[in-house]
RNA sequence: UGGCCGAUGGUGUAACGGUAGCACUGCAGACUCUGACUCUGUAUGUCUAGGUUCGAAUCCUAGUCGGCCAGCCA
């Protein structure tokens, strides 16, 4: 009985997710719509970013979950803005990170606003046919200015009488190409007194002069987002309409435009969620471009950048941010969500998956004077404590190796279980070793550490279980493969680059990248691309696409968490 | 001197009139051939003031603070 109410309660729990999906389950329950039909539509000028992937991330799990579709659509009204390089990457992007969920729920194909222009005009037309839109001939400027303010009702516009047939006339004059730019627009007849902005007649068509990037010259005149948006979502029999916060004003026209046309019912409904803000970087589409443009990072999908792009190339796994974006959840109140948040989806999703292996970052050479010249020999090493089926590989040992700088102290701080004069320390499916010398070149840099091995401590040895503090991962010499490791940190020294009106580029993080010229284990010079492996004790790595075959290049993902050395450097 | 929206630990998010919970982060400890993982413990919260009610994070009113809106951008 109790464990009865404890399941009932727990499976409410599970379904109850937030208050969007509160409504669309009441909704089929209610039996307004037989089938669910979400859309993202992302208009075609940036690439997506981690932002964007929340509302994927919604759109889509939304439809999956009640059985339902969702649309992937380009809005593209406006051909000064648009071009064919993005859609191409909003469609790599959005494959990527809904992977295996398209097959279930993403609509065939890509979707075009610009493919409903034509029924939209017709729209337009049935709008001036009621007398609820007139072509207007006020320029921009005086367009502002009677427009009101906030506090200040707007002016009607001395155009606002137009008959009917004169209004058709223009419209269709318009669409023809008889006038340049901004000299006309198309205004929904509405309340210039109304105190919400958006109702004081606002703009539905204007005109663009304009190559577009599908429909090329074929219209001149160009929907704006107000009337275009609601019948993109009407024509395609949307359901739920899911924007950010601040379309919420806009919502009353979304509502009247379509209240007002003979259009299918139920009509979609615009429901409006927080939009996901991240700290220590910057998501608006502006400013990454300007990171781009002017070379503060490599590209678009330079892995420092909050793009879905670089998060692929850097490694992060598509379920990772969808783990995210469920963590970072769905509500009206704008938070700003930890970067901490994030790093906990990537390393809980990689750690049980990604296979083991060992990368010294910044090499010591390491001789181990009593081992034989010229011998080596195999040692088996786990491929990943977390998964018992990953199995083992051979890793081959020698005289002479790498150990990592950051593991060795001449001068060791408290509590130092690594590597030190007199010290021992536990090779990681190896020996214990001791080091004996500390050579120096002239200038005093270390060059070498000269270490003895206790031959009985391999494991199954005689003198296997002894004790030692610490245990240090390694790569042997004469088999290491060079490789130049690019380290990663967050872009930005402050966790508000863009906060108020501060200069966002002042607060760029100079040593976000720093690039090592690493030893790797022989097999991740095969490492295929887009594979992730964790380095042991330093962090999650995935070979870069500026590889080449006798060109080595790996990305950081992300680091171990490390309660050690956070007082160190990076790497 | 407008309209609309929002407010729960450091961060994010639950609780839908009935014991303020979870995750992240922080700190402390256990374990460890990864200073990882895992486990244990611990710290910190309902914006304020009234009201309704047996009972309020939840409902009402007012205030405070924050956000959005005056593109022919989306």
């Amino acid at each position: 009985m109790a464990n009865e109410q404890a399941e009932t309660s727990a499976e409410t729990e599970a379904v109850r997710r937030d208050f969007i999906r509160d409504k669309v389950k009441a909704d089929l329950a209610a039996g307004v719509h037989a089938r669910i039909v979400t859309r993202f539509p992302p208009e075609p000028n940036g690439y997506l970013h981690i932002g964007h992937a929340k509302s994927i991330c919604l759109n889509f799990g939304i439809a999956r979950e009640f059985g339902g579709v969702c649309n992937l659509r380009m809005d593209d009204t406006n051909p000064t803005k648009e071009e064919v390089e993005y859609v191409e990457s909003i469609q790599a992007d959005v494959d990527w990170l809904i992977d295996a969920w398209a097959k279930e729920v993403k609509s065939p194909t890509v979707l075009f606003a610009s493919d409903y222009f034509e029924q939209m005009y017709g729209y337009a037309v049935d709008l001036v046919r009621k007398g609820l839109a007139f072509v207007c001939d006020l320029n921009a400027e005086d367009f502002a200015k009677t427009r009101g303010t906030t506090t200040v009702p707007g002016t009607d516009s001395p155009f606002r009488d137009r008959a009917v047939e004169e209004n058709l006339d223009l419209l269709e004059r318009m669409r023809n190409g008889e006038f340049p730019d901004g000299a006309k627009t198309l205004r929904a007849k509405i309340d210039m007194a109304s105190p919400n902005i958006h109702l004081r007649d606002p703009a539905l068509y204007r005109i663009r002069n304009a190559h577009h990037h599908r429909t090329g010259n074929s219209w001149c005149i160009y929907p704006t987002y107000d009337f275009a948006h609601c019948l993109e979502d009407s024509i395609e029999g949307i359901t739920h309409s899911l924007c950010t916060l601040e379309f919420e004003v806009h919502r009353p026209l979304y509502d009247w435009i379509l209240d007002h046309l003979d259009v299918p019912k139920p009509q979609p409904r615009q429901t409006e969620f927080a939009r996901l803000s991240l700290n220590y970087t910057v998501m608006s589409k502006r400013k990454l471009l300007q990171l781009v443009k002017d070379g503060h990072v490599a590209g678009w999908d330079d892995p420092r950048m909050p793009t879905i792009s670089a998060f692929r190339r850097r490694g992060v796994p598509a379920s990772a941010i969808r783990d995210f974006c469920e963590t970072a959840g769905v509500t009206r109140y704008k938070s700003q969500t930890d970067l901490a948040l994030l790093e906990h989806s990537i390393r809980q999703t990689l750690n049980p998956i990604a296979p083991r292996r060992f990368g010294v970052l910044h090499p010591i050479k390491v001789v181990l004077t009593n081992y034989p010249e010229g011998k080596t020999e195999e040692l088996e090493a786990g491929n990943n404590p977390e998964d018992p089926d990953a199995g083992t590989r051979p890793l081959v040992f020698g005289r002479e190796i790498f150990i990592d700088q950051d593991d060795f102290a001449e001068i060791p701080p408290p509590k130092f279980h690594r590597l030190k004069p007199g010290g021992e320390v536990r090779l990681k499916f190896g020996y214990i070793i001791k080091c004996e010398e500390v050579v120096k070149d002239a200038s005093g840099e270390i060059e070498e550490l000269r270490c003895t091995y206790d031959p009985e401590s391999k494991r199954g040895g005689a003198t296997a279980g002894r004790k030692v503090k610490g245990t240090i991962h390694w790569v042997e010499a004469a088999g290491a493969v060079d490789a130049e490791v690019r380290l990663y940190d967050r872009l930005f020294r402050v966790p508000e680059p863009d906060a108020g009106d501060a200069n966002f580029i002042e607060s760029l993080n100079p040593e976000s990248l720093a690039v090592t010229h690493a030893k790797l284990e022989p097999s991740l010079a095969a490492l295929p691309l887009g594979e992730c492996v964790q380095f042991e004790r330093l962090g999650y790595f995935c070979r870069d696409r500026d590889s080449s075959t006798d060109r080595h290049v790996f990305n950081r993902t992300i680091s171990l968490r490390d309660s050690w050395g956070r007082q160190g450097t990076s790497g």
